[in-house]
DNA sequence: GTTAGCAGCGTTTTT
DNA sequence: CGCTGCTAAC
């Protein structure tokens, strides 16, 4: 590896440019390296934004490339949106003369709608969303012959998907993965190409996978890019899958000059095709490559560091890297355990009114700067009911999407087919949307006169009118849907239409929007609120093409409302953020790692969760707190959960364990909450013998180590041997003896209360020692 | 053809 | 528990 030193101490002595100013000789170096493969290798909270964005404004200053020489590709539209902004700060508003600074989905569609012809579609084709792709893959599987009970579309959308991060298309695909979804999988999916090439559409996979093609089988358009893009740079290289690694491999063969910026410590998607290989084998595909490290880390104390640095070290296979800070120590990360998730929920809304206030040993912290980050988006649930019980105001990313609503779709589903007469997935949503009595027989006929007639169902269902197949109260509703469709295609058609009037019209006179007004259900109403919401966001726009364009890729609302709120949202979302305050509720074997994660990939599935917790520690700047619930509700059945392995990582030194108070019946639970509905935490939870023994051995802030009270927990949640004659005791129904056992479904005969049926889940071992009658 | 009511299922993470 | 999708009655 070279020593990134003498390079930009060369540099800096060659020519002073401003915005250089404030980086420090790693950043500098990076910035300024020569040209060919670099990967900078940035850990969390480093500056990799800064870097990466001052090495573009270096390429544009020193006149080593125009703005639209340069592609500059980034995985979230957030990501992308922040790159731009930045660059255009350094250097004025040359940002937007970048066209080729996006996601890689986003730059795909650019280039695919240029070469559309080159895979069979034409260049305005529509982009599926996951709603038209399910559908799809439905028709494709009956049309198979296939049980959709069997053989849900959900999982074969999963396959495929999974294929075409891997950048196969039908006939590439191994035939070591014949056996899947009924040995019929490749076929199924070769069947699903075909349709979409009908419809003239896409997914989300093929914007890549279209692209890789291209380049392989066409070697001129390649070579074309090649010459064109003369650098290339790439934002969390970690998280590239086969199909966008080749995707870049292919196009960075022409100039060489392939920046990649990533750490492999935050490799998180490797759920969605991404290897962490392919940062670790960079200087092997790359020959020549130059690896600089950021290792300053500008964001967090040092316990926070050291509290993320001693988890991630747990991980074999790291590129390896010591991030250091000269920020003051401040306060050790805190982990505390909880009775149940709520009031898990409970106590963080108290602590976050505390912080509010200044009365956490940090001066008093604004909403804003607070964020919740959970492993997956349900134990949001148990945050918002609480924070709304209190009155305390948050905001939740990715959370149901505006797009994602139903009436959201099929007001676009409108759009769309009106925009091109043969988007036969919009017309199929919203042919009986608002019901026309045009139901599935209707329908049916619809969708064989289309096919006699070689055309689009909206052709179809004409032709279906013509010759008279269809009669009674459907012809006359078929005839005005039709009517109204052509109509306002040709107002869509005319150049500097009033789009938003359009819009209107179309929900208006479809009698869309009076479906919803004749609707009693308590949801109509917000339901016409975003249909109003809608319009408004077409005021961006010229045109309705260019706003299903945009809808169609970025699918994240972005209602970055001034309001001071607490942030909830999941780990994913959160990587690239950072939050003064972070809390990191719901570390439970289980949950956090992940069951799935765990049973999918194993080893490498609890790496990759191990990475999440590294990404979710290094959020935040100055106070960061663990905490896990024993008990949890799942599916509305209550489990009892044990403490996450990663507890055991957490060294010690770094680590201020607080006294549970639901754990030790002080201030929460019993007294304030009884006579409140029961829930499994109440009142007689402080009397059980395991609770019991953790309480005599008294309150233990900051004398336990993490490994210690997750052991503790452990040994008072565990579950009892399903033996025949075993001494359990329960919350309600006090202690008995095991009569009969059913896998995790226990009959007890309990000592007062008599025989009862229930989950092993819900007792607890009794000691002999703790057998005390209360 | 539409609607109400129930059975069965599922929860990682996202462009 | 809450949603989807299927079946039985209007």
């Amino acid at each position: 590896m070279t020593d990134p030193l003498p390079l930009s101490m060369r540099a800096m002595a060659a020519r002073p440019a401003p915005y250089l100013d404030g980086l420090n000789p790693a950043q500098r170096a990076a910035v300024e390296a020569l040209d060919g493969p670099v990967l900078m290798l940035a850990g969390a909270g480093t500056g990799k934004t800064k870097a990466l964005t001052t090495r573009i404004a270096h390429l544009l200053a020193t006149g080593k490339a125009r703005p639209n020489e340069i592609l500059a590709v980034t995985f979230t539209n957030k990501a992308a949106r922040e790159m731009k902004d930045r660059v255009g700060r350094l250097i004025g508003e040359v940002a937007e003369g970048m066209p080729w600074m996006g996601t890689f989905h986003s730059i795909g569609v650019k280039l695919l709608r240029r070469h559309a012809e080159l895979v069979g579609l034409k260049s305005n084709f529509t982009i599926l969303d996951t709603d038209d792709q399910l559908r799809l893959m439905k028709q494709v599987i009956s049309a198979a012959n296939l049980d959709e009970k069997r053989w849900p579309a959900r999982q074969l959308a999963g396959l495929i998907d999974a294929w075409k991060n891997r950048a196969w298309t039908p006939e590439q695909v191994p035939s070591s993965e014949a056996p899947q979804f009924n040995n019929r999988g490749t076929e199924l999916y070769a069947a699903y190409q075909d349709r979409l090439r009908t419809l003239n559409a896409c997914d989300f996979g093929d914007l890549l996978l279209h692209c890789v093609t291209i380049f392989q089988r066409h070697p001129d358009v390649l070579a074309q890019y090649q010459r064109w893009f003369r650098y290339i740079l790439v934002d969390e290289y970690q998280d590239t899958n086969v199909a966008q690694y080749l995707w870049l491999r292919l196009l960075a063969q022409g100039p060489r000059n392939l920046r990649c910026v990533g750490d492999d410590d935050q490799s998180i998607y490797g759920w969605r095709g991404a290897e962490v290989g392919t940062i670790l084998r960079f200087e092997k595909d790359f020959p020549g490559a130059v690896v600089v490290r950021l290792e300053q880390n500008y964001r967090s104390t040092p316990h926070i560091l050291a509290a993320a640095s001693g988890v991630i070290a747990a991980n074999a296979g790291r590129l390896g890297k010591t991030l250091w800070t000269d920020l003051d120590d401040g306060e050790k990360v805190r982990l505390i355990g909880h009775w149940d998730g709520e009031e898990e929920a409970r106590w963080i809304g108290e602590e976050i009114e505390a912080l509010e206030k200044g009365r956490r040993a940090l001066d008093p912290v604004s909403p804003n700067g607070i964020a919740i980050l959970v492993r997956a988006a349900h134990q949001m649930r148990a945050f918002e009911d609480r924070f709304l019980t209190i009155g305390l105001p948050y905001r939740v990313i990715g959370g149901p999407r505006f797009y994602e609503r139903q009436e959201i779709r099929d007001a676009m589903a409108y759009f769309r087919l009106v925009v091109s007469l043969e988007d036969d997935l919009a017309f199929e949503r919203i042919i009986n949307v608002p019901k026309r009595g045009l139901g599935d027989k209707a329908q049916a006929d619809i969708q064989r006169a289309a096919r006699g007639v070689g055309g689009s169902l909206l052709d179809g269902a004409a032709a279906l009118i013509a010759q008279g197949g269809i009669g009674g109260r459907g012809a006359g509703a078929l005839r005005g849907f039709l009517e109204g469709i052509a109509r306002w295609h040709v107002v869509a058609s005319q150049p500097g239409y009033d789009h938003i009037r359009l819009a209107e019209t179309i929900i208006e006179e479809s009698g869309y929007t009076a479906m919803w007004q004749a609707d009693k259900s308590p949801d109509a109403a917000g339901r016409l609120e975003n249909l109003k919401e809608l319009l408004k966001a077409l005021e961006q726009f010229d045109t309705l093409q260019g706003f299903l364009e945009h809808v169609a890729l970025i699918m994240d609302n972005e209602t970055d409302e001034a309001a001071e709120k607490v942030t909830i949202m999941t780990l994913h979302a959160a990587k690239g953020l950072e939050y003064p305050v972070v809390f990191l509720p719901g570390w439970e074997d289980g949950l956090f790692p992940s069951q799935r994660s765990m049973d999918e990939s194993g080893l490498k599935g609890v790496e990759e969760e191990r990475r999440l917790a590294y990404v979710g520690i290094t959020r935040a700047e100055r106070l960061c707190t663990i905490s896990f619930a024993a008990n949890r509700r799942v599916y509305g059945q209550w489990q009892s959960q044990m403490p996450s392995r990663f507890i055991d990582e957490l060294p010690p030194e770094h680590v201020t364990v607080l006294t549970p108070p639901g754990l030790y019946g002080g201030g929460y639970g019993a007294a304030a909450y009884s006579g409140v509905e029961t829930r499994a935490a109440q009142a007689n939870v402080y009397n059980s013998p395991g609770w019991q023994r953790m309480q005599a051995r008294g309150p233990t802030r900051g004398t336990t180590s993490p490994k210690e009270a997750r052991a503790l927990v452990i040994d008072a949640t565990a579950l009892p041997a399903h033996d025949i004659g075993a001494r359990v005791f329960h919350q309600k129904f006090g202690y008995g003896t095991v009569s009969g056992a059913d896998g995790d479904k226990l009959t007890v005969d309990f000592d007062k209360a008599g025989v009862k049926h229930l989950m092993a889940s819900f007792v607890t071992a009794a000691d002999a020692v703790d057998d005390v009658p209360f």
